[in-house]
Order: C-alpha cells, then sequence, then structure tokens
DNA sequence: AACGCGGGGAA
DNA sequence: TTCCCAGCGTT
C-alpha cells in the first residue's frame, strides 16, 4: 500500500469530528484555518463557535467594525490575522460579489491566506490538487522519507512542497490533506511519538535510523527581548479611566491598553512621575501607587519578555476624554491588560 | 533570508 | 523550562 494510501486509511479510522470537517462552505472553513494558524485545535474551537454565532456570513463579518472583530479575537494572538481577516471579508463582499476564489492563487491573493491557507481552502472546499504543508505535514514528511533540511529554509521549504506534492492523492486530495496533518498532530507527534503502533512503521526511514527525535530540522531560536512596561491606570472621581489604542508596528496593533510609559529598566515611583513630566498627552497627577508590590507580572510572549508594573493614579476632578470603568469590558485588549482589569477591584 | 508577531498546553 | 501549534507579512 502507498503511503498516500496508509495515509487515508488511517485517516478514516482515527479522524477527530471536528466542526468544520462537515462543511464545504468556504466561509467557515476560511474562517477556520486562520484561526488555526500556528494555534492549537482546543484553543481555537471556542473562537471558531463565537465567530459564527455573532458573524454567520462573510457579510456579517465585512459589516462589523474592527473593534468588535478585535475584542472577538481577544486572546488569540497574532492579532493581524483578525485585522487582515476582516479586510478579506471587505474584499470578499465588495470586490467578489460575496463569493470565495476557487483557484489557489485567487485565494492566495486575499490578505493572510499564504501557500499553506490557500491550498487548504482550494482542497478542502474545492478538490483542487494542492498539497498543505504545515507544522505537521514537515514532521511526517521529515520523519517517514528521513529529510534532514531545515524545515524553515529556503531549500528545505521547496522541497517539502515537491515531496508533499509528489506522495499526495490527488483523487482524494480532501480527505489526503486532512489526513497526513490529523496523522502528524495525532500519531506522528513531536514528541515521543508511539511508534510500536505506527501503521507506517515498517517503512519510517526515521524510526529505521533512530532519528525520530532529531526530525524535523529547525533552524533559528527566537531570542527573546526584555521590555519594562508602566501602565498608569487613571481613576477619576466619576469613576472614569484613560485607554489608548496601540498604534505602529509592534504587538498588539490596535489593541487598547492604558496609558503607557515605557522605560529601559525597571522603574520606581519617582523615576516614573520624571518621565512622564517628558510625555505629553498624560494628565497631571498626584501620588501613585503602585497596584503589584509582590514584583513586576512578566507576560511571557514567544519572543518578548515584559516586565509589568500597574500603577494607580487617582485624580482628583474629572477626565475630559475619560471612559467609565464599567464600559472598558468592550475595548479589545492584550491579555495582560484583561488579567489586570480581571482582579483589581475598584 | 531573516525577523516580528501571542498565547497556551504538553512533557 | 522548552517546544511548538492547520503561518503570514514585512524588511
Amino acid at each position: 500500500m502507498s503511503f498516500s494510501h496508509k495515509i487515508l486509511a488511517w485517516y478514516g479510522e482515527h479522524q477527530r469530528d471536528l466542526p468544520w470537517r462537515k462543511t464545504r462552505d468556504p466561509y467557515k472553513i476560511w474562517l477556520s484555518e486562520i484561526m488555526l494558524q500556528q494555534t492549537r485545535v482546543a484553543q481555537g474551537m471556542p473562537y471558531y463557535h463565537r465567530f459564527l454565532e455573532a458573524f454567520p456570513t462573510v457579510r456579517d463579518l465585512a459589516g462589523a467594525s474592527e473593534e468588535k472583530v478585535l475584542k472577538l479575537w481577544q486572546g488569540l494572538g497574532y492579532y493581524s490575522r483578525a485585522r487582515n481577516l476582516h479586510a478579506t471579508a471587505k474584499m470578499v463582499v465588495g470586490e467578489h460579489g460575496g463569493e470565495f476564489p476557487r483557484t489557489y492563487e485567487g485565494l492566495k491573493s486575499l490578505k493572510g491566506v499564504g501557500d499553506y491557507t490557500a491550498s487548504a481552502i482550494a482542497s478542502f472546499c474545492f478538490d483542487v490538487p494542492e498539497p498543505v504543508v504545515d507544522g505537521n505535514v514537515y514532521r511526517v514528511l521529515a520523519r517517514y522519507f528521513g529529510v534532514d533540511l531545515p524545515i524553515n529554509s529556503t531549500e528545505g521549504i521547496k522541497y517539502f512542497k515537491e515531496l508533499a506534492r509528489e506522495v499526495m492523492d490527488t483523487q482524494n486530495i480532501r480527505d489526503y490533506n486532512q489526513g497526513i496533518m490529523e496523522f502528524g498532530a495525532i500519531q506522528c507527534a513531536p514528541k515521543k511519538p508511539y511508534c510500536l503502533l505506527c501503521p507506517l512503521n515498517e517503512s519510517c526511514v526515521a524510526l529505521k535510523e533512530d532519528k525520530v527525535a532529531r526530525l524535523p530540522v529547525k533552524l533559528n531560536k527566537t531570542k527573546i527581548k526584555e521590555r519594562h512596561f508602566n501602565y498608569v491606570v487613571f481613576l477619576d472621581d466619576n469613576g472614569h479611566t484613560l485607554m489608548e489604542q496601540r498604534r505602529g508596528k509592534g504587538i498588539w496593533q490596535n489593541l487598547y491598553q492604558f496609558p503607557l510609559v515605557e522605560s529601559e529598566q525597571e522603574l520606581d515611583e519617582a523615576s516614573l512621575q520624571q518621565e512622564i513630566k517628558d510625555k505629553n498627552g498624560i494628565p497631571e497627577l498626584g501620588s501613585l501607587t503602585l497596584y503589584n508590590t509582590d514584583g513586576p507580572i512578566v507576560h511571557k510572549l514567544s519572543h518578548q519578555h515584559l516586565h509589568t508594573k500597574f500603577w494607580m493614579a487617582k485624580t482628583p476632578g474629572i477626565l475630559e476624554e475619560g471612559v467609565h470603568w464599567n464600559k472598558i469590558a468592550a475595548f479589545p485588549v492584550p491579555v495582560l491588560i484583561a488579567d489586570f482589569i480581571k482582579t483589581f477591584k475598584i
């Protein structure tokens, strides 16, 4: 039996019951694929249901505000996915009459839809014989065929894509693509796969050469940047606070936060007061009270550690631009801010 | 070609 | 702790 037929047979026996496998609706498939980029199924699942409830069709999504889209995305990370999702929904409605493109190239032209996602939508919805190559597929192919080219090198990416194309089942592309990814997720797992029970163990090169644990090869560990955040949480006599929207290029673009003072080192109250004097846009304030007195909260992203202090600023009088504390739940905020709001009691 | 971009679960 | 997840866009 060929590689692809073994994958298909395994998939027939072991596939999970996932909602996006019950449909060929490009909107639902697209939504699920964007959400699952670099995201586990278990993490994305509740978001998928909430999005479909809030936006049953691509027109509903296109008609929503970006703020509402980001709010629903809150906590899922990689927020450019949400911004691109929204932009693409508008594009599909405005330029394509509400219909998704049906070709690989057409799909790939959409914002947020790259090589993998275009192949996934094309094959799942329209039976286009394009191979999907995601993290699972890299692992399965690298091990089964004993390929030690780095999966994140230009040469490796090209090689694995061609290999994937050679071994795919063009007649059952939908189930085959789903199957090889499912196989990688469940059977050919990253750590300690149970090769004894694997239906492909007789012909797996990595198993034969005892290289399972070392494949696939991946280069470049991301170095972590240490940053120091000081959030100033204003509270006036009306129970209003200040929120600002993050602009520019970095993390959490278009999400909201309390007024932020970033510094090279950890700040105490005096040095923070000095920093604020040099910064315009922040109102005059009296004394600052540190909220997290046990030490900075370290919010860990995959590429940054954010050492964070929340400073309470009780402000006499009224904040003109303020928003009532009871209203801030509607703002899309990073998990770091959401966690603070959750624990802080006025 | 290299880098930036979140958050969480598993071992 | 470390790894990595149905990757993509920018530089």
